[in-house]
RNA sequence: GGGGCGGUAGUUCAGUUGGUUUAGAAUUCCGGCCUGUCAAGCCGGGGGUCGCGGGUUCAAGUCCCGUCCGUCCCGCCA
């Protein structure tokens, strides 16, 4: 079929008889003489043909864009003041001497040097997006990611095992795809959200190094960074610290990112704690490219007569908080309403603020609507704490912690991005010692934070029970630019204490023994100390690609709706199918919830 | 479940306070010319359920209501 690929060929080739195959990607008719740019997996490379190759040539008029073609003919230097700069072969040109049409194309949905194509109609016709460079590129790019860190685990006695896609269905965390059994009429099996208790069973069994490249399901709302099927770089090691994990992560991070990217990441990645980064960032995982922070004003406000301010700096969960963004006085009423409805999102009240002309003169030198209601002690506090400067504006938060954190947080992100204040470059920072589990108002109880094998810290056993609120534990996240790009913990590896943390997330023994009996069972059996991580390889691989969307890096991914536009998925089934299962439909569910497959 | 933005030729978009022609442009497509282009160029032509359904009006792409789809976010995601 070829003897070569387009873009292989180079200046040592000119003279060579080749045989070429490819997509045609353009083509440039003269008249006297057509020029074809053939496009293959390698790259592009110039096709000539000349009227006295008469069948090819007339050929070659017809073909249009994406037609597949076999090309026969020379290699040869291309005439003076014609080389294309643009293209890794515009020195040389193949004249052709044997054209044939392999393929014709109907009527394209789009041209796929079009950069702007509508999402849907992309996804529905996924095979040309494909063909494009950008998701060519970001493809193999993730191809590359997921060799290395294979190559870095082999490398490390780490072994790969595959757990099951049928699983039973956990009660915590997320919701369950299920998976109805035929076997075991009106019993359902559960994708895996994570491989979690197969991979503390394996080490348990003596692996004492278990990796996985796993897929994962979540039957959540999607988000730009969110599929209901992602894939996690999953592994588990026995005897192992939480120093031993991230250290390890470290290597494996610097090398990736250096080999794909070359991007140079920190020889040591800085360490937060969870309350820190809240109290610093407003988030566990902050974007530390911009350089804004929270300033703390809770205790300065717990006497202020300022309501606003003092109701919540003296409840028990509130919190006042002051973000200071330099020279952003120049910021137009506006502008400053846009982000007072920006907070909103996050349930802010208000956006309080102060603009600062000058810190010499108290009161005088500041102008804002809440400036008349502040004691004198008040200003002098917020000026010394936020350290603001003359030109500068700080944006208040006073209500529940959650609240301020959440809003100021998101205002940080906010106006990072839109006043050009995201430093160029790549920051890591591992986010440790969060709480083991937080009450939950919904549901009246507590729930672990990360997931409820996770350990908690060796000194604070006691207060399981009698405080559970103030148990950390020995969970550590890692987040890169702002991203949370994986998580784990050391687990619990002793029976008594994983018992304890169940009783207290509120389940009683049979609901223990029923849901996660064999866990227990296997722990009860010889279980070394052992702790682990994942990361969620779409989004590294989005970072690497400069992607916002993970959707770019995944090549059949599902749109916000859950739904697949290429293969129409998910589909009504037959009456057969469901008989078998001995399921119904609700009549009220069955079409109405059926995903409408017209065109966009 | 909630909020923001969007949906007009195959594609990407424009379309003003409701009214100038038959809803435009670029590109794709079709035909013609053209021997050094590389987003080739020039001439001509075809191509529209203005997402869908109601309503207001003498008149709706434009205003109102509903609905569907897409996207970003909140909730949700142990």
């Amino acid at each position: 079929m070829r003897t070569h690929q387009c873009a292989c060929l180079c200046e040592a080739d000119i003279g060579q008889d080749v045989a070429l195959a490819g997509w045609m990607n353009s083509r440039r008719d003269h008249g006297g003489v057509i020029f074809i740019d053939l496009r293959d997996s390698s790259g592009i490379v110039q096709i000539v043909i000349n009227p006295d190759q008469s069948e090819s040539f007339s050929r070659a008029e017809q073909a249009r864009n994406e037609f597949v073609l076999r090309v026969t003919g020379q290699v040869r230097l291309r005439p003076d003041g014609t080389e294309n700069p643009g293209l890794s072969t515009g020195t040389i040109e193949v004249v052709a001497d044997q054209l044939t049409i392999l393929t014709r194309t109907e009527h394209l949905p789009f041209q796929i040097d079009d950069e702007d194509v509508n999402e849907t109609l992309r996804l529905k016709h996924r095979y040309l997006d494909l063909r494009r460079t950008r998701m060519q590129r970001n493809l193999r790019l993730r191809h590359s990611l997921v060799r290395t860190i294979r190559h870095f685990l082999e490398a490390r006695d780490f072994t790969e095992i595959e757990t099951p896609m049928l699983t039973r269905s956990t009660p915590e965390g997320a919701r369950d795809y299920l998976v109805p059994s035929r076997v075991h009429t009106g019993a359902f099996y559960a994708m895996p959200q994570s491989p979690q208790m197969f991979k503390q069973i394996l080490v348990i069994s003596g692996f004492e190094r278990y990796y996985q490249i796993a897929r994962c399901f979540r039957d959540e709302d999607l988000r730009a960074d969110r599929q209901p099927e992602f894939t996690q770089l999953d592994l588990e090691m026995a005897f192992v610290e939480e120093a031993d994990i991230m250290q390890l992560m470290e290597a494996l991070f610097k090398l990736a990112f250096s080999e794909l990217g070359d991007i140079k990441l920190p020889d040591t990645f800085p360490v937060l704690s969870y309350r820190e980064a809240m109290k610093r960032y407003g988030t566990d995982r902050p974007d530390l490219r911009i350089a804004l922070e929270l300033v703390d004003l809770t205790d300065a406000m717990k006497d202020e007569e300022f309501q606003v301010f003092r109701r919540a700096a003296n409840r028990k969960d509130g919190r006042v908080a002051a973000l200071r963004v330099p020279d952003g006085a120049a910021l137009t009423r506006q502008k400053i309403d846009a982000y007072t409805e920006f907070v909103g999102n996050y349930g802010a009240k208000g956006l309080a603020y102060i603009k600062v002309n000058s810190t010499a003169a108290g009161r005088e030198g500041l102008q804002s609507p809440i400036v008349k209601f502040l004691s004198d002690a008040a200003i002098d506090s917020i000026i010394q704490l936020s350290n603001c400067q003359p030109g500068d504006i700080v944006f208040f938060g006073a209500d529940a912690a959650s609240t301020v954190n959440a809003s100021l947080g998101a205002l940080r992100n906010q106006l990072g991005a839109d006043l050009g204040l995201v430093e160029e470059g790549w920051q890591p920072v591992w986010v440790v010692d969060f709480p083991l589990v937080e009450y939950d108002q919904e549901s009246n109880r507590w729930q672990a934070l990360h997931h409820p094998f996770t350990a908690p810290k060796e000194d604070a056993l006691d207060e399981i029970q009698s405080d559970p609120g103030s148990v950390l534990s020995r969970a550590y996240d890692l987040v890169l630019n702002g991203v949370e790009i994986g998580g784990g913990s050391i687990r619990n590896h002793r029976l008594d204490v994983q018992r304890q943390i169940f009783r207290m997330l509120g389940l009683s023994e049979d609901s223990i023994d029923e849901k996660f009996g064999f866990l227990l069972t296997a722990l009860s059996c010889g279980a070394p100390p052992h702790g682990g991580i994942a990361f969620g390889i779409d989004r590294i691989a989005a970072l690497l690609a400069g992607e916002s969307s993970i959707r770019d890096v995944i090549a059949f991914p599902k749109t916000q709706r859950a739904y697949c536009p290429l293969t129409d998925a998910p589909n009504a089934i037959a009456t057969e199918q469901l008989n078998e299962l001995e399921l119904r439909v609700k009549t009220t569910a069955s079409i109405m919830n059926a995903p409408v497959s017209e065109n966009p």
